[in-house]
DNA sequence: TAGTGGTCTAGACCACGCC
DNA sequence: GCGTGGTCTAGACCACTAG
């Protein structure tokens, strides 16, 4: 059992590099979405360390849901499921009563220069082409949600290529079956406008009627902007819980 | 150091009743936000514990934001400090570029009966006197938000009685100092419509602007409703961030 | 029954803040 | 120098899951 030794700098607590080692892993895609990773006395062993240390070390990468736990079976890396989370905001109920994953009619797919404020998030030069794509999401075919998306290449490219009947409402699931990039992570930023004559006529409102704005940029695990999106949608069918301490 | 025992079902792993018991402890007002607790050694001995149990019931209350530790000098009773948190949602910038804290007009201060939402919210019976206030804030002496609080009978009643010049911007220091109430965390609900002719008039706007309307909830440490209130304020001037994993 | 994570013990030594 | 929390060790035993 040669004891393997920890990557990174010294200075820092064992713990610490040992989570750094194992979100690298997965940054890497050596572990995915779904796998069980080794057990905490294996992961001593290999390591050398104490049983504790390595808990320690799992109970940050828990906290940061990039592992989850489950006892008497395992730890695994944990499915990042946030693409419908519109649901966190929007409730698009049926006639039954029921959440409803909306449908998805893609408008526009092309390549075009990429604006200022998507080149930033995305990390990519002003006016370099990107993937923009301009969804409708509809409820009972009525529109509810417009959504203009920024794809940085050559990541991406593969997705100009994929036939519009393959790309059904969750993206996520294609951009990594397609592409090779899974999201773990995103910031979004929330605001609230007049929908205007534009979007007031995709959404079939009256130009003054408010709708949210929610800016999201999407990470992978090793911290790289995938995704710009903006979506705008009825303030009406809008409500958003937080918690706050 | 007659070992004292932990209260609570004995079913329950020992550190979470050491963790309830803290938490009791400050719910029934003996140790007050800035207080220091008893040291990790001093509780291991007290319980008749091990120094790891202990650090694992502290682990959970600074994870629930109830305390804080400073390495080095102790552990504390957290300040909850969110009476400005409008601060996460609106930016008031002054002349100088710098956050503002809004001032604060009381347009109305009385009893009246509670409405059902209220009611529910704050566990009274609907229609029971409760007491109601209307604010409006100002930055520049300009109205950016509209406020609708009610509170509680007669947990405050000694609100009502207090001379509005004792009443800053910050309403739950005054709750704390006037009334013994301690808030430490709420729910929020957020959700944008058009600002209407009532509140258009107020703020100042065109009727058909938008206008984003944040309903909250704050609780004392025993999860007791203390206040419902409902700010309502210029859409433009709004902007939200969350983080999700 | 074997293997996993969950709880708990009983320490040692280090790093930090303060006097 | 002293008391605090932070890191780490080296186990034991319990509770849960699966074959």
């Amino acid at each position: 059992m040669q004891g393997s030794v920890l990557s990174g700098d010294d200075r820092l607590p064992k713990y610490m590099r040992l989570a750094d080692s194992i979100r690298t892993e997965i940054a890497l895609g050596k572990r995915r979405p779904g796998d069980q990773i080794a057990s905490e006395a294996e992961l001593a062993m290999h390591y050398d360390l104490a049983p504790g240390t390595v808990r320690q070390a799992i109970a940050i990468l828990v906290d940061e849901r990039i592992l989850e736990r489950q006892h008497g079976k395992g730890t695994f890396v944990r499915h990042p499921r946030f693409d419908s989370s519109m649901f966190r905001f929007f409730r698009f109920l049926g006639a039954d009563g029921l959440d409803l994953e909306p449908e998805s009619r893609i408008l526009r797919r092309l390549l075009l220069p990429a604006p200022e404020h998507v080149a930033q998030a995305l990390s990519i030069d002003v006016g370099a082409d990107a993937i923009f794509m301009n969804r409708l999401r509809l409820v009972d075919s009525k529109p509810v949600l417009v959504e203009e998306i920024w794809l940085p290449l050559p990541r991406f490219s593969a997705f100009l290529e994929i036939e519009e009947r393959e790309i059904g409402p969750l993206l996520y699931p294609v951009y990594d079956r397609e592409c090779g990039q899974i999201v773990a992570r995103a910031e979004e930023y929330l605001t609230a406008e007049a929908a205007g004559v534009e979007f007031s006529s995709i959404l079939q409102i009256e130009p003054s009627e408010p709708v949210i704005v929610i800016d999201r940029i999407a990470y992978a695990y090793d911290d790289v902007a995938l995704e710009w999106r903006r979506s705008r949608g009825l303030a009406k069918e809008f409500n958003y819980h937080a918690s706050i301490r």
